[in-house]
RNA sequence: GGGCGGGUAGCUCAACGGGAGAGCACCGGGUUUGCAACUCGGGGGUUGGGGGUUCAAAUCCCCUCCCGUCCA
């Protein structure tokens, strides 16, 4: 039976028994930061589960994406070496939420197994938990399986829990014995050992209890069910195969890394572990390229990156040392494709980034190569064996260089790594990025803020419909603390039972404006959702009074409104445009929506070329003037998923949540306000284009009025340039040029000037040189030369003088400059760097420099004279 | 979020307080039937940006931006 008959039939087995079949989520857990990746099938769920989500099914099936790498289920290490792990995998399951229990998801996985699947019944076993007699009842008298080969296990094998509070349950086996063969050895078995003869195929996990923060188990009301089997080794036990790598979900692969690294597979153990890390790897990369996922420096993006590089390596190993992980997994999209068809959408995305990251391990090793270089001479000097910890830290560290290549290379020169000391420099980094991790960032609600919510309940947001409304001031803030009224000049904040103000969040900014009451006047400066419900205007009191129970108008500032709307729509246009110029792994990453500008960060692996921006300014142009209306649409979750709407990346979201559709190509979840038409936009500039962190870019654009103010000044410094230029609009840069290019001549031509003075300046200073005992004493003093000018002159004057002593003395406008210089066969008798200290002492500096050639600088340029008696006195002149 | 390394000519890098350099690439001359090679010469730099210390900063200090890399 072949892969894709297997996942087939487990699915329509659970669809035949009243199960909707659930597509698999994607492998990054939206809005659930404790999860890198989706490791099993029931994460999508696990709010049904909790009770906090309800769906229109209560039986579900599913083929899951998984991910195990990085985090507490880390496999990374032991792919490629043994025959089950995977970083990358299917999970296939099915889930009751309080509809069936235990004897149903017994009944179903007995039935599939031995009836459909036809494994023999005779070599599977089953494990359940120490106490769990309901089970053992069900298993023997309702299936009629024997008691001998059932095992009891403690908490630690099958008890769940998803974690330390919440629902939970002990879970039932169902293991399969491969046979003698495939034995660890005498002690094999259940329970004592963890290799392929007794292997572990499908868990059922019975949840029935909710632990409670004290630790004790409470039933359920409505016990649920939710169970998993790895694809890959039901594969493998139905096709008969002892490693799930034999299998038809590997061999195509396999086959293709051995035809392009002319590798034989099943030769060399060691190659086989490398075939074996590849064929792995790219699938994972492959599918987590197709959900959006980038390389980068953190988060699960590291754990991406990673795996690239690691396959990198192991391509090496087998001779490949060019890019090839990116042909790799055009295989998986080939091979997968049509049961996931985000893969194909995404193929040219997942080679490009693929061999963009491949490239730039290449890079990383090379300069991780020559840094190894000198370390091992280094140590080769020294005359020692070891390489010691801290270079070898150094390199992974600093260099991202793989441990195990140094090792590849120092068996070669037979050295020895000091791995202790490593380790050590490694716990040494931990601990620094542990401790630093005090300021757990996620600031708490102030306690003012939860009694004030206490006694009045949230704030009625009325602000989609109305700029201003009358209302009543419910509490005040003054400093942090719960005041009864707020007298003219003073800053406080103020909560209303309704209000017109957005308080800031989706990246929108707070609203401004003014809240009145009979007798006095509250300006806002902030409007503030600290806890998402309760809205706190900040400001100070303009005029008069305000009081606890003040009847009041609160007023934004409209102006400032729209343009902000204007922002907002526009950041969704933008969004949009983005995907369809740059493609579908475009996701927002950060927003800011302020009535000056719109700033826009998003998921992208390069540069925008300026026709690509060009593109995508024009295409949100192009929708803003055919005035599309802008929805707004009240409606449950589901169904706004359902109408394809974009949702945020670790974002939370309620039952209820508002859409904003534009026209019938940009829909997202938002809370945001908007305009209501795109005509109302009026037009739309990008301003700034940038990188923020690697994956992630940065667009900054205006709208409404703003695009004209934007204009506007960039015409009048083009008017300024014009004018200055005496330049016609469009000559600019060819008058430019022309200038430049006369500065470079003049330059030339100055130059030239000099050296004729100062070859003038030259036979003047030679005529006072004084005879010695075979050398001569120079000096001289001019005026404005730099000491670059110095410098040259001193060192025609050496070749002059042949063998001599020279001092130069500049008189600028800011001090003056010195340069002492002495010939060759000199400098045991005379040294510049001295000489030169002792003369500028006289006019208040120091300096220094070489034996041959030294400069310095003072300030007095009224003692030049003395220096200069200074330097002929050291000189013996 | 924390640490380490880096940003110098178009590219790859050197200089690590006292003259901004090399190799490759580019332009011109020579050589050659022509090309490659060779040879002589030349152009090319706000040493990422800003501030400070100093007589003097690519070099030391602080801030900031960007890139790489590891840990979380």
């Amino acid at each position: 039976m072949d892969s894709k008959t297997v996942r087939e039939t487990f699915l329509d087995f659970f669809e035949k028994k009243g199960h909707v079949r659930v597509k698999s989520s994607s492998l990054i857990p939206h809005g659930d930061p404790t999860l890198l990746f989706t490791n099993a099938g029931m994460v999508q769920f696990k709010n049904v589960f909790l009770g906090k989500e309800k769906r229109p099914y209560t039986r579900a099936t599913s083929c899951q994406k998984c991910m195990r790498a990085g985090g507490k289920h880390n496999d990374l290490e032991n792919v490629g070496k043994t025959a089950r792990h995977h970083t990358f995998f299917e999970m296939l399951g099915n889930f009751s939420f309080g509809d069936y229990f235990k004897r149903e998801a017994i009944l179903f996985a007995w039935e599939l197994l031995t009836e459909v699947y036809k494994l023999p019944k005779d070599r599977l076993w089953v494990t359940i938990f120490r106490d769990d007699d309901e089970a053992f009842e069900i298993w023997t008298k309702e299936v009629g399986f024997p008691a001998e080969r059932i095992v009891r296990m403690g908490e630690k094998d099958n008890f769940w829990a998803m974690g330390d509070t919440g629902p939970c349950g002990p879970c039932s086996e169902i293991i399969i014995d491969q046979g003698e063969e495939m034995s660890c050895g005498p002690n094999c078995g259940i329970d004592t050992c963890d290799c392929d003869r007794f292997l572990e195929l499908w868990n059922l996990v019975f949840m029935q209890f909710n632990r409670r923060e004290d630790g004790t188990l409470e039933p359920l009301p409505r016990p649920s069910i939710d169970t998993g089997m790895g694809l890959e080794r039901l594969v493998a036990v139905l096709q008969g195969k002892r490693s799930n790598f034999d299998t038809d979900l590997f061999a195509p692969i396999i086959d293709y890394i051995c035809d392009i690294s002319g590798t034989e597979y099943g030769r060399d153990e060691k190659k086989d572990v490398s075939v074996r890390v590849i064929a792995d790897h790219s699938r994972a990369v492959a599918f987590l390229l197709a959900d959006g996922l980038l390389p980068s420096n953190e988060g699960r993006g590291y754990v991406l990156r990673r795996i690239i590089r690691r396959a990198a390596r192991h391509g090496r190993l087998l001779g490949l040392d060019r890019p090839f992980l990116y042909r790799v997994t055009g295989v998986v999209v080939d091979k997968m494709g049509d049961v996931y068809p985000e893969l194909i959408d995404a193929r040219d995305f997942i080679a490009q980034v693929t061999k963009a990251e491949e490239e730039r391990f290449s890079h990383t090793l090379e300069q991780g190569m020559r840094v190894l270089d000198e370390i091992l001479e280094r140590v080769r000097a020294e005359g020692g064996k070891v390489i010691d910890g801290k270079s070898l830290f150094r390199l992974y560290d600093t260099y991202g260089f793989p441990l195990d290549l140094v090792q590849d290379v120092a068996d070669e020169e037979g050295l020895i790594l000091d791995l202790e000391g490593f380790e050590r420099e490694m716990e040494a980094q931990r601990e620094r990025a542990r401790a630093s991790w005090v300021g757990s960032g996620e600031e708490d609600v102030p306690e003012v803020y939860k009694e004030i919510k206490e006694a009045v309940g949230p704030t009625v947001f009325k602000g989609y419909d109305t700029d201003s409304l009358t209302t009543e001031v419910v509490a005040l803030v003054k400093e942090g603390r719960l005041v009864d009224e707020l007298k003219e000049g003073e800053e406080g904040e103020v909560f209303l039972s309704e209000t017109p103000f957005y308080g800031e969040s989706g990246g929108q900014v707070g609203d401004t404006g003014v809240i009145k009451s009979e007798g006095g006047l509250f300006e806002v400066a902030d409007t503030q959702k600290p806890d998402g419900e309760l809205f706190v205007h900040r400001g100070r009191v303009k005029r008069g009074l305000i009081r606890k129970g003040d009847k009041v108008v609160a007023q934004i500032d409209s102006e400032r409104r729209r343009t902000t709307e204007a922002h907002h729509t526009a950041t969704h246009l933008l969004h949009w445009a983005l995907r369809e110029v740059l493609g579908p792994h475009v996701k927002q990453a950060g927003s800011l929506v302020a009535p000056e500008r719109l700033r826009f960060d998003f998921t992208h692996f390069s540069a925008l070329s300026p026709e690509q921006i060009e593109k995508i300014e024009r295409l949100v142009n192009q929708k803003i003037w055919e005035n599309h209306e802008v929805y707004k649409i009240i409606t449950h979750i589901d169904e706004a998923l359902k109408m394809g709407a974009m949702a945020l990346f670790g974002e939370k979201y309620g039952e209820e949540v508002r859409v904003i559709k534009i026209g019938d190509f940009s829909i997202e979840l938002c809370g945001g306000t908007h305009v209501k038409r795109t005509g109302d936009i009026g037009m739309f500039k990008i301003t700034h284009e940038g990188g923020v962190s690697s994956g992630v870019r940065r667009i900054e654009a205006v709208a409404r009025d703003r695009v004209y103010e934007y204009l506007l000044k960039k015409e009048r410094i083009l008017k300024e340039i014009d004018e200055l230029l005496r330049a016609k609009e469009g000559e600019e840069a060819e008058k430019i040029t022309r200038l430049q290019k006369r500065i470079k001549e003049l330059e030339k031509e100055l130059e030239k000037a000099r050296t004729v003075s100062a070859s003038d300046v030259l036979s003047e200073i030679m005529k006072n040189a004084v005879e010695k005992d075979g050398y001569r004493v120079v000096y001289g003093v001019v005026d404005d030369f730099d000491m670059g000018a110095l410098r040259d002159l001193v060192d025609q004057l050496k070749k002059k003088v042949g063998s001599g002593v020279i001092l130069l003395v500049s008189r600028g406008a800011s001090g003056v400059s010195m340069v002492v210089g002495v010939t060759d066969d000199l400098t045991d008798k005379f040294n510049a760097s001295r000489i030169v200290k002792e003369v500028a002492k006289v006019v208040g500096g120091g300096g220094g420099g070489r034996a041959d050639m030294a400069q310095a600088g003072g300030r007095n340029k009224e003692k030049i004279d003395d220096a200069v008696k200074k330097f002929m006195e050291i000189v013996g002149g």
